[in-house]
DNA sequence: AAATACCGTTGATAAATATCAATGGTGTCG
DNA sequence: CGACACCATTGATATTTATCAACGGTATTT
């Protein structure tokens, strides 16, 4: 067997601790948002952190770049620990309707397609550069039967979502078109700075020209 | 200490077997639709099945009475083992904004009040006369303490709230007016049939005049 | 650097829905 | 039985919001 030059060899070590540097880093900073989370409301040993890494899968997404499109199966549940996210559907006349928005430390899936295994009618797209934690049903299964604390963050976690639902139903009921935007405005500023408007009015069940209108509204009146 | 005369005693004798006849039948149907509903899920045994009744508390509801009004706290999660119940919110107007709606089988609370013990701003009242269970907080949490599976049942039932949720207000924001009308006739004709078409309307977002016109459009046309 | 895509704003008009008011029917209760 | 509450329907009108079209600015791509 001919033995390669010893130059290229010595590129490669150079290249390989490089990259090793830069491995160490990207994964210590990979899960930190992920588990600063959860120990929020529950506490993981080490080791249960070590189990919960074996289901996660790291993947970054650039901005543009779709993570569910319609008709696909929703097969993972997408963990933002960094970015930003929308999901929307696509309705008869072509028009985009923003279901959520989900930035740092956020949870996006349609949960439907991802229980049922139905194929979605909704797209998962990053707004911004994207750094990801993807966990499929049985990953998530296997985590909430090994580390039953984590059924119980999961019941818990459900539960908030529902009531953030609920109240943002009766929001879109009960207040008017302003009211809303200066809710939004109020609780997610984020969203309102790093998301397009005309997002942001669809999200609000406006057209663009609506939510524009009534931000001039905003300002002059009395 | 004087004698009491025999055939008052008599008396007494005869009414409480009449009574204890008809608690027995009370509480043997009294618990049929909620077991009947977890048993769907998860399998208790008879053992647990007793564990629960001790925290559930039956209760009869006349039609037009309130079990929550607005500016109490959430004491109870609620299930219907008979009856047709009703959750809203009274607007500045004056209007009803119906939330939601609970028969047979279905849980009704205002979860964010139920959870938080702050001040509820929903009302929620009988449409029918109601056979109730009714479980607080601490009762719900002992339960999923002692039984393990109802926590799993709790979790998964949350989800499908939590899903169920979302896809109501997809059709709210995707469908015209006959559609989500169409779909709520299709999907819980029960209710359609059994509540006043006013109530209907304020469920789907409308006046009851728009309604009343709606259905008009969609039998005749063509 | 020029071409292009994307975005927010504004104006004119159309469509959907709410609001106000009146009517008649039905059931309930004293 | 009659008075009253409740409810669905219909008409006329007002309000809100969508739609269509055009413009100018800014960022992105080639």
């Amino acid at each position: 067997m001919k033995q390669l030059p010893l130059f290229l060899f010595e590129r490669c070590r150079i290249t390989l601790r490089l990259n090793l540097a830069k491995l160490c880093l990207f994964l210590s900073g990979m899960y930190e948002v992920f588990f600063k989370k959860i120990n929020e409301v529950i506490h993981l040993t080490a080791d249960e952190e070590a189990i919960f890494k074996n289901y996660l899968k790291p993947k970054k997404l650039r901005k543009k770049q779709f993570i569910l499109q319609e008709g696909d199966v929703c097969k993972y549940s997408i963990f933002v620990e960094k970015g930003l996210l929308r999901s929307y559907s696509v309705n008869e006349k072509g028009n985009d309707q923003v279901v959520q928005f989900a930035l740092e430390g956020w949870w996006i899936a349609d949960l439907y397609s991802f229980i049922t295994g139905e194929p979605s009618r909704y797209n998962i797209d990053a707004l911004e550069d994207c750094e990801l934690l993807l966990i499929n049903n049985d990953g998530l299964k296997e985590v909430r039967r090994q580390i039953p604390k984590f059924l119980e963050f999961s019941f818990l976690q459900m539960q908030n979502a529902y009531i953030a639902l609920e109240r943002r139903w009766s929001h879109m009921v009960t207040l008017s078109t302003e009211e809303r935007y200066n809710k939004l405005l109020d609780k997610y500023p984020d969203i309102v700075q790093r998301v397009p408007q005309h997002m942001i009015a669809s999200y609000l069940g406006l057209t663009p020209e609506t939510l524009s209108r009534a931000k001039k509204q905003m300002t002059l009146p009395k």
